[in-house]
DNA sequence: GCCAACGTTGGC
DNA sequence: GCCAACGTTGGC
């Protein structure tokens, strides 16, 4: 019998993005980016303690028309500091966050690939497996949320897009 | 542009 | 520790 080991799961997420400050084609154009700015406790955990290297990143529109998943990226590095929280000059700063203990994280993320077909919110809402999902939920504003392996599966699907690395 | 749902702040 | 006031997010 053979053990298992060392492999932790491959976990999903959903990172929210106004186009207009951040759109996947700047991610496309950039490569890899690192995920800064997130100032929600919520969110800063997942971003601290639960995002891992591999892990799948749905890439959606907020704000925008239309509001949609628009791509998808990989987690190239975990959790580290928010360099944004100690630049003075920067609209992220955070003067109350201590560098020995910092208040912010971010992780790195690479695009992976742009949907051929955009999966609006709208057709999102029409699909039976995503009515739980947490972007859909009323009063839903967590800019990193976790998505479900079948809610993964079922916007790739619908985007024409394969896991693919 | 509106406003509901949240999160944060600060007086007590 | 409570909670009213305020600011922000983000869908509609």
């Amino acid at each position: 019998m053979t053990t298992k080991r060392g492999k932790r799961t491959r976990r999903y997420w959903l990172f929210k993005s106004e186009p207009e400050s951040y759109s996947i084609e700047q991610l496309e154009r950039d490569g890899s980016t690192f995920w800064s700015g997130v100032r929600n406790y919520q969110a800063r955990n997942l971003l601290r303690d639960e995002i891992r290297c591999d892990d799948g990143v749905l890439f959606y529109h907020s704000n925008a028309k239309p509001m949609a998943v628009v791509g998808i990226a990989k987690v190239t590095k975990e959790g580290y500091p928010d360099p944004t929280q100690f630049d003075a000059s920067d609209n992220y700063f955070d003067p109350g966050s201590d560098p020995a203990d910092p208040r912010w994280f971010v992780v790195d993320i690479a695009f992976v690939g742009k949907a051929e077909q955009p999966v609006t919110r709208e057709a999102m809402k029409e699909r039976p497996e995503l009515t739980e999902m947490m972007l859909l939920q009323r009063g839903s504003r967590l800019s990193v949320q976790p998505v479900t392996r079948r809610e993964w599966q079922t916007v790739l699907r619908m985007a024409r897009l394969q896991e693919n690395w």
